[in-house]
DNA sequence: CATCTAATGATATATTGTAACTTCGATGCT
DNA sequence: AGCATCGAAGTTACAATATATCATTAGATG
């Protein structure tokens, strides 16, 4: 298993895990976080605001313009219940939203199936090279580009 | 100094450097492309592509559109003559061009000033996870926004 | 010179991301 | 109930980033 072992949530459990830990940080868990949140869990990759502003549009009947969807997106990255890949311009839900994790997302180029590890030993490392250089406030962006087993 | 001893490259020595890596790489050093890299090199902060564009058409004298200099700027991160920020979307001159290393770019979020640091090991310890992963040919993005110290 | 190819130009368009302002809906107050 | 308030979401417009396609030009090569 895992190298931590808190829970794994997914789909209902990871909505409510979600919900559970939105309302904590004193925001509100509307029907449009919902939907966004559904669609963004039902994205087997990183997917960007706009596959999501889709997917949305189609489940809610109507037509989700896409910065809602950035708002909404920007709030859950903000609240640890999404994470956005920098290298891919795209967004995932956070598997374990009550846990502080630097995370590393290894990509593939081909297929863009994209694994998520964690590594506190090795994003505290960056984190020390951060602050030897000055730095406050550090969030590491630890990606890497390349190619999954099932791509060679 | 830093941790490496090699040289660091400034002014018309980088671009020196940078012409014998390109060319060494089979690519012509071109006007337009000596051009480019000027510009770039010209930059305190990593620059947008439209950035390198628009400074460019002044040093030109005439409009160079934003395709040309992204051509060519993939050339460059090729060619390692340039990395590419990315979760900037921006672009900086490599300083020494015939290294290789993976980096890490420590970015303020206030002013954008990025500092490029080197860490053979870190990066060492994050293409082995992404090995462990089954990852093949891993290239690192290894970035941290924060604050530098001047923005503190 | 003729030809071939790499480089660049020109144009159009796709994708990603923000800004400004309006409307809606829940809540609390009188 | 009527009304003020405030956060969420809608609407529209636009800015910034990135790519695709085809035409043209400049060098290399024979």
């Amino acid at each position: 298993m895992a190298h931590h072992d808190h829970k794994l949530h997914e789909g209902e459990s990871l909505k409510e895990a979600a919900r559970h830990r939105l309302t904590r940080e004193g925001e509100q868990w509307t029907g449009m976080r919902a939907a966004v949140f559904d669609a963004l869990a039902s994205f087997d990759k990183p997917a960007s605001a706009y596959d999501i502003a889709e997917a949305v549009s189609n489940s809610e009947g109507r037509r989700i313009a896409a910065n809602s969807v950035y708002r909404i997106l920007d709030l859950f990255v903000a609240a640890n219940l999404a994470r956005r890949v920098e290298s891919s311009n795209a967004y995932v839900a956070n598997q374990h939203p009550e846990c502080l994790h630097d995370c590393i997302f290894l990509i593939c180029d081909r297929c863009g199936q994209t694994v998520h590890v964690d590594d506190d030993a090795l994003s505290a490392s960056i984190r020390q090279a951060a602050s030897k250089a000055g730095f406050s406030a550090p969030r590491p962006v630890i990606e890497v580009r390349g190619k999954c087993g099932d791509c060679d």
